[in-house]
RNA sequence: GGGAGUAUAGCUCAGCUGGUUCAGAGCGCCUGCCUUACAAGCAGGAGGUCACUGGUUCGAUCCCUGUUACUCCCACCA
């Protein structure tokens, strides 16, 4: 048959995966096996797919598969998360674009047009992922709005807030004045920004003096409740229990003093705004202030603004300071730059904000949380991540988990009023709360629901344990199956948003961890080391680079250059790599497909009817290689080193398989090779991509196929084709390896190097035969069974042991022996003088760095034997060199 | 301001309990080759004061002190 010399993926990889899909390889059901379960970080359901989502699929793929291979039953469940904030803010954009006012829709309509946009745009990146070939179990997709997940995001409110863990309070939370909701303070970004420092004069009332306060914000001054000086300034001791006049606005507020002033900033004054800063708001707390809210929830300045109400905070802090800098209340203004916190979804100036909101106590959960990370119940990869999460659990505050959104969980709680108290009942719909509401209250009238939905987070904390329905049913067989799951692969930026609530939903609901091994991939930067991003244009769109290199290509790049943790600079140049690496596979299986074998019919060749000694040690070594990089690969995942594995598994079949192997056993053009080597090799050959199969999939099962119909019928490749896969082989295990084996191939490795670095120098055709013969008594450097390998790869007639150097002959040198190339022409003396003196020179300086650390007292006496005797062999090997090179240079002379 | 991490070849990184797996890999680079699987290839080669400084040790890329540079996380300095 023809095979095309370059690989093209494109076909390949959707006929592969399509087959997949049909024989439903990914599907996963509770059975005898030891389950190995993964769940996908779910993505953004309206998101389309990005570099970080490649290389976190990559990884999550590459432990799915192997680990089915390794006859686990592997269920890799896939999902998306409904991103209440990004995708209402998606919704109202596009309703916008249509003309229509988010506000002029109720509840009800607005939550159709997102379901529609949902069902619309919703899974596009969960069609991306098939084409990298992710093995996901497609059945179980789910989301974290569907029933199940909704269901037992309810559940688990009314359970905590049975517990008493669940509680609604006024505090000062992060403001969003566009999104017009809180957000939590991991979604606050804080970004430097350049900005003035006003100082403004504070008049002491009924005297002629001030005090002179600096601020940022002086918009706020509206909203002051105090000035705070500390207490042991003397500059301000004056002023104590007088009271002051908040400049433009005429209120008199009186000076408090507290040591959380810093003196050094500023002037040592601060202006106190309870309602608008979260110091402040302390301050306010501790001394009994007054708390005025001079904002809207849109920023603009409410009823307390004075003349500057319905204005903007932006616009207003212009305006007011113009006014002061008229009345003459303005002492300077500085330039100042400092960092303001940023919503991370809208970016707006976050305005810190009083409100009612719902908070989940942190404390207990957060304990549990700490422990089974500390005690390495659950292992982070790499682990230096546990001391930024043991700082964050350490510290942790109350969960804010309400939201002032429509598209989410809604809060499960509705108000009603009795005896002019509002009350509130909690309850897993309006139908039991009506009941509770009939039976506590023997209220029948019409119920509030809270207007608020549930952060984003507070359901996907449950995901490990929703997508097994095990909140709504914790004795179901899938919970009890998959559960713990077995690795989680993330971003280590949601290591507090996520991970760590897992880790407390786990403990708070099944009494158990939610899984057993966290591995944090890097982040994705172009090679400048930037980040990518859309503004900056610098984020390849993966589907690209997918259709330029194929899936297993851009797999291959992106796991060489991405051990975990660290962030990995991409290189388009580099997914070029993983092409190459899939074409050289390709050649070399064109190369062994096109193989005649002796004995099959047609095939006549009395000399070839037996297994050459060389292609039987070929095979040997080949086997004892594979062995030993297995066991280097079976160390490297223990340890999550997948890049480390990758490259182990590339050089296996690239350098050992494809440049060494192959070559040992390759038939000169036109003659057939003998039956049992042909089989051997097929069979390694199967076996190697068996071991690439978790990497590169595609590629990995078009070979296979192909090597497993070779030499069949075609009645038999049919049946193959299609009732076989590489997915359910079982994955190649380390075995015993003879260690000297692999030691003499190495010596026969540089008998070839050194034959063909005389070719090369000499510019000698590889064609133009040769002979080697060498001098030596060490084992360790002679040619041993390598022969015949020896005399084809180096093209050489013979390789002989001698006892007297040969004349006219070029020469280099293994350890302590001496290898020679005769020379039918003359050989050129001084070229071969100069590198003999050269190699001398070396080897006499590197015996008098041993002698020196021999003839040391110290040395000798403190060392442990073993690495003595070390040294004593290095000064005999190094003797025996020495005496050689000066024995040819003196022949040479 | 607090904490963590990193620094090894031109680039990206390995280097486990200090001593020939100790100075490595891949890519890139240089030289020569269209050698009947593959130029997306083959063969060969050059490249490093292991950031700097002291110390511990018979011996340090590795352990300790300090310095410098970069990265990340956390935090309420108006």
């Amino acid at each position: 048959m023809e095979i095309a010399s370059k690989y093209d993926p494109r076909a390949i990889e959707e006929k592969w995966y399509q087959f997949w899909l049909d024989k439903k390889l990914f599907h996963s059901e509770p059975d005898h096996r030891v389950p190995y379960t993964v769940v996908i970080p779910p993505p953004n359901v309206t998101g389309v797919l990005h570099m970080g989502h490649m290389l976190n699929n990559t990884i999550q793929d590459v432990l799915v598969r192997r680990a089915r291979m390794q006859g686990k039953n592997a269920c890799w469940v896939p999902g998306t998360d409904h991103a209440s904030i990004a995708t209402e803010a998606k919704v109202v954009k596009m309703l916008a674009e249509k003309g229509i006012d988010k506000r002029s829709l109720t509840r009800e309509d607005f939550l159709k047009h997102a379901w529609e946009w949902k069902e619309q745009y919703g899974g596009i990146i969960l069609k991306q992922l098939r084409k990298l070939g992710a093995s996901c179990d497609w059945d179980r997709t789910a989301f974290t709005m569907d029933d199940i997940r909704y269901e037992s995001v309810i559940r688990v409110f009314n359970d905590l807030y049975n517990k008493g863990l669940i509680y609604r309070g006024v505090r000062m939370v992060n403001w969003d004045p566009q999104a017009l909701t809180a957000v939590s303070d991991e979604e606050v970004i804080y970004k430097e920004s350049h900005g003035k420092l006003f100082y403004l004069r504070y008049y002491v009332e009924g005297e002629d003096k001030y005090i002179v306060v600096a601020t940022t914000r002086p918009e706020t001054i509206m909203g002051d409740t105090a000035v705070c000086v500390h207490p042991e300034d003397e500059r301000y001791s004056w002023l104590k229990g007088k009271r002051v006049i908040v400049p433009g606005v005429g209120r008199v507020v009186p000076i408090i003093m507290d040591e959380y002033v810093d003196r050094e900033f500023g002037t040592g004054a601060l202006k106190i705004t309870p309602a608008h800063d979260i110091n402040d708001y302390n301050l306010g707390m501790k001394y009994g202030l007054e708390s005025i809210d001079i904002f809207n929830d849109n920023g603009t300045l409410n009823d307390n603004g004075g003349k500057y109400v319905g204005m903007d905070r932006f616009a207003c802090r212009k305006a007011i300071m113009k006014d002061l800098e008229e009345a003459g209340l303005v002492e300077k203004t500085e330039d100042y730059t400092n960092k303001v916190g940023h919503s991370e979804r809208t970016d707006a100036v976050i305005e810190p904000k009083l409100s009612a909101q719902w908070f989940l106590k942190m404390e207990g959960l957060a304990k549990k949380a700490l422990e089974v990370v500390e005690n390495d119940t659950i292992r982070f990869h790499p682990a230096k991540f546990k001391n930024t999460y043991r700082h964050w659990l350490e510290n942790i505050k109350d969960w804010c988990i309400s939201r002032q959104l429509w598209w989410g969980h809604r809060i499960p709680a509705w108000y009603l009023d009795v005896n002019g108290k509002v009350e509130t009942i909690v309850a897993m719909n309006e139908e039991e709360a009506r009941k509770v509401a009939a039976e506590k209250y023997g209220y029948t009238g019409a119920l509030r629901q809270d207007e608020d939905v549930l952060d984003t987070w507070f359901s996907s904390w449950l995901w490990p344990i929703s997508l097994f329905d095990g909140i709504r049913h914790p004795d179901n067989e899938e919970i009890k199956y998959y559960y713990p799951t077995a690795d989680l692969i993330t971003a280590p930026d949601i290591i507090f948003f996520w991970i760590a609530r897992m880790i407390m939903a786990g403990e708070e609901f099944r009494d158990e961890i939610p899984f057993h091994n966290v591995y944090f991939t890097g982040i994705v930067r172009d090679k400048l080391g930037r980040k990518m991003s859309k503004q900056l244009g610098n984020s390849p769109d993966p589907i690209d680079l997918i259709e330029k290199y194929g899936a297993d290509g851009v797999r291959m790049g992106m796991l060489l250059t991405a051990p975990a943790g660290n962030d990995l600079p991409f290189d388009e140049a580099i997914c070029e790599q993983g092409r190459n690496f899939s074409n050289k596979m390709w050649n070399a299986l064109r190369l062994v497909s096109g193989w005649q074998v002796t004995g099959d019919c047609g095939v006549q060749s009395a000399e070839m009817a037996e297994t050459p000694n060389s292609n039987d040690v070929a095979v040997q070594w080949m086997e004892q290689r594979m062995a030993q990089v297995i066991e280097e690969i079976e160390h490297d995942f223990e340890q999550y080193r997948l890049s480390e594995a990758l490259m182990a598994t590339y050089k296996l079949v690239w350098d050992d398989f494809c440049s060494w192997y192959l070559e040992m056993v390759k038939p000169a053009y036109g003659t057939p090779i003998d039956r049992a080597t042909y089989d051997a090799t097929i069979n390694i050959f199967s076996r190697l991509m068996l071991l690439l199969h978790p990497f590169m999939p595609f590629v990995t099962e078009e070979i296979w196929h192909t090597l497993q119909g070779i030499g069949k019928s075609d009645e038999q490749q049919q049946f193959i084709a299609q009732n076989y896969s590489i997915m359910n082989q079982h994955m190649p295990q380390s075995v015993f390896y003879d260690q000297r084996m692999l030691d003499e191939f190495d010596t026969a490795r540089e008998v070839i190097a050194g034959v063909r670095n005389i070719r090369n120098t000499r510019n000698l055709s590889p064609k133009e035969v040769l002979e080697v013969s060498y001098i030596t008594n060490d084992d360790r450097y002679r040619v041993g069974r390598f022969e015949g390998i020896i005399r084809k790869l180096a093209n050489v007639s013979k390789v002989e042991a001698v006892s007297e150097k040969p004349t006219g002959a070029l020469s280099f040198m293994i350890g302590t022996a001496e290898y020679f190339v005769p020379m039918s022409q003359n050989v050129d003396k001084e070229a071969e003088l100069k590198k003999l003196q050269e190699d001398l020179k070396y080897a006499e300086g590197f015996l008098a760095s041993v002698l020196k650390k021999l003839s040391n007292e110290k040395f000798v006496s403190g060392a442990p034997a073993a690495v003595i005797e070390k040294e004593r062999n290095k000064q005999r090997d190094a003797e025996t060199k020495i005496a050689a090179l000066k024995a040819q240079i003196e022949a040479l002379g």
